[in-house]
RNA sequence: GUGGCCGUGGUGAAGCGGUUAACACAUCUGGCUGUGAACCAGACACUCGGGGGUUCAAUUCCCCUCGGUCACCCCA
């Protein structure tokens, strides 16, 4: 039999990850229904013409990275290669847009897939957070997109985003900026290393942050996007920078940002952090504006922004500076039995617990006490009830703190509030305070009695 | 898509032409007949990622392939 293994660039999320994850969106959209977005769900994958339309077809992600492929009905599908095609697809099929509480605000999370060579923080199945603000009324709706976005990076523990902006301007003020470029490094180009030959016929703008130092050098004398943005994406670029600044947050203009969907214009923006590992995740979120993505596909004449977190990104990295603190659910009880009659006896009291809110499982094979005391223990759980012959005939349990590793004799009867008294006890406890719950409880309940 | 590095048991890892394929952790059994530490004694590798080749002999060399990782590219 061959080996079976998980296709490239896919990942399986493993407990601890798995709750990470699920801790980095709730937040996600916790902070976002503060904002006064809902949610939006849409289907994993759409007709391949939605992202070409949107995403633009001459972008990589469309021409080499997207997964496409014919149903048995013969449609051209893909799966998404990003969410905000989506959002924007069903605001117009839905007819979401007839409302006069403009603009809609939609968050959203998922899966998304690009066919790229994996490396960290890269992966051909991925995990986006996302927002979408469509019908912008006011440049106040851009900057709460991003203020909302800054907010989940605080709310996450981030500290010392760096976040950079810029303007790409209507997309004729972007032609011309490129055509600008492109005359301006012309008669530089056979000094230039070969990618950036290469940009200058495939994407001008990204010559702009090459790296090799004569070419960087060049950078610095080339035309500045700037001298092409209308006064008002001018004005719209400083008001953001301003805002974002007075707010406290760390803000730079970049002019060489741009980003790789087309839909994009006007303000766009970009998070960065790289942990103190100096491992570099890339780009933890970004996002933008679009002015025509809605009325492209169709729509009415709708001014959108959006932004979206990669969720891998911003676990390892959260991962990394420890600030996840540790997802796993230690047990409250684990039930140790020996026999048929404690089985049935343990089972039926787990099952009880279980309804009263404590978190606790038993073994039903038989394994050694030693065995069984040992997975208590990797399990973490806080208390073992033990129920063999000695126990069901006498109808007790033995009950044992296993942090403090002492044990009494509870009656049968009296097991369940025990327990409850304990993991649930009015005076709340913080469960990583690890003295604090066995000590306390055993002395307050003495002074009561 | 281009180039570099890597792939050994559940895990971390030695070995780099002929070895019983170390060692450590984990797991299981016993010493302790119902108790989690430590200690002691044992047990556990049906493909050394997969396929092919070179060789008397390959985990060790070569090729292909799959997967990971890094740089480029691109982006979350």
């Amino acid at each position: 039999m061959k080996n079976i293994s998980a296709p490239k660039g896919t990942h399986d999320l493993i407990k601890d990850e798995a709750r990470g994850f699920e801790h980095i969106i709730g937040i996600a959209r916790l902070v976002s229904s503060l904002y006064g977005f809902d949610p939006l769900e849409t289907p994993l994958f759409e007709n391949a013409t939605l992202f070409e339309r949107s995403v633009g077809d001459a972008t990589d992600i469309v021409q080499k990275e997207m997964y496409v492929f014919k149903d048995k009905g013969k449609r051209t599908l893909a799966l998404r290669p990003e969410g905000t095609a989506s959002i924007a697809r069903s605001v117009i099929t839905n007819k979401l847009y007839a409302t006069n509480d403009l603009p809609l605000r939609f968050y959203y999370d998922g899966t998304m897939y690009r066919y790229e060579r994996p490396q960290l923080g890269r992966y051909r199945e991925f995990r986006q957070f996302g927002i979408e603000s469509i019908g912008l009324t006011s440049i106040f709706h851009d900057l709460e997109v991003m203020l909302l976005a800054i907010h989940i990076l605080q709310a996450l523990g981030f500290e010392g985003i760096n976040t950079k902006i810029n303007s790409l301007g209507d997309s004729s003020a972007r032609e011309r900026y490129k055509t600008a470029l492109k005359a301006y490094y012309e008669p530089h180009l056979p000094t230039m290393c070969a990618d950036c030959q290469m940009r200058y016929e495939k994407n001008p703008l990204r010559m702009l942050d090459c790296k090799v130092p004569h070419d960087a050098s060049l950078a610095l004398k080339a035309p500045h996007i700037s001298e092409h943005l209308s006064k008002e994406d001018k004005d719209d670029l400083n008001f953001i920078f301003d805002a974002l600044n007075g707010f406290g947050i760390n803000t730079t203009i970049d002019t060489t940002l741009v980003r790789g969907l087309d839909y994009y214009s006007g303000i766009i923006f970009e998070f960065s952090y790289i942990p103190a590992s100096g491992k570099d995740y890339g780009a933890i979120g970004g996002g933008g504006r679009y002015d025509k993505l809605v009325s492209e596909l169709g729509g009415p004449d709708l001014v959108g922004a959006g932004f979206a977190f990669g969720i891998e990104r911003l676990y390892h990295i959260l991962n990394e500076e420890k600030k996840l603190e540790s997802a796993v659910f230690p047990d409250d009880v684990y039930i140790i039995t020996k026999g048929d009659e404690a089985r049935n006896d343990g089972f039926s009291l787990l099952t009880s617990l279980r309804t009263h809110e404590v978190r606790g499982v038993m073994a039903f094979e038989d394994k050694s006490f030693k065995s069984l005391f040992k997975i208590a223990e990797s399990r973490g759980a806080k208390y073992a009830i033990i129920i063999g012959q000695e126990e069901v005939d006498g109808e007790f349990v033995t009950f044992r703190d296993l942090s403090a590793r002492t044990q009494e004799k509870v009656e049968y009867g009296k097991i369940l509030p025990h327990v409850l008294k304990l993991v649930h006890g009015e005076h709340h406890h913080h469960h990583d305070d690890d003295e604090c719950c066995c000590g306390n409880c055993n002395d307050e309940e003495k002074e009561e009695k």
